[in-house]
DNA sequence: AACCTGACTCGCC
DNA sequence: AGGCGAGCCAGGT
C-alpha cells in the first residue's frame, strides 16, 4: 500500500454531494502535510472515472485552478450535478458540503 | 543517486 | 494581516 493508493482510496470514500479538502484527505491516511502529495496523485489520476477528484478543493473551498478534466469550469459543473452548491463562481460552499468526518485509512 | 518541482497547508515573523 | 519557509512523497531530469 503506496501513499498514493492510500490518497485514491480516500477520495473514493467522499460521499457525493459533499467535498473534501486537500487537508482532510492527507489527515485520513496519516499525516496532513501530504496535502501537497494528495495534489500531486490526484494530478496524476491514474483512474479517472473511479477516483472522483472534482469533489477535492483546497482548505478553503476553491477549485484547483490546474483541473485537467477540461478546466476549473468543468470540475463546478460535475460537483453542481450532484446537487453542490456554490458561494461563488469558483468557491463551494464548505459549510453545507465539506465532509465532517472522513473515516482514516491506516 | 541527488536535486528540483508540484492540484497544499500550517506556523512564524 | 500578509508574506515566507518548512514538511510531506513521487517522478522526471
Amino acid at each position: 500500500m503506496t501513499t498514493f493508493d492510500k490518497v485514491y482510496e480516500a477520495v473514493k470514500l467522499i460521499p457525493e454531494g459533499s467535498v473534501a479538502t486537500y487537508g482532510q484527505i492527507a489527515e485520513a491516511i496519516g499525516n496532513k502535510r501530504l496535502s501537497r502529495v494528495v495534489g500531486y496523485a490526484l494530478h496524476g489520476n491514474p483512474q479517472p472515472g473511479v477516483i472522483p477528484c472534482h469533489r477535492v478543493v483546497k482548505r478553503d473551498g476553491e477549485v484547483s485552478s490546474a483541473f485537467a478534466f477540461g478546466g476549473a469550469n468543468r470540475q463546478v459543473e460535475l460537483l453542481k450535478g450532484e446537487g453542490v452548491t456554490f458561494v461563488d463562481a469558483t468557491h463551494v460552499n464548505m459549510d453545507a458540503h465539506c465532509v465532517r468526518a472522513l473515516p482514516m485509512i491506516l
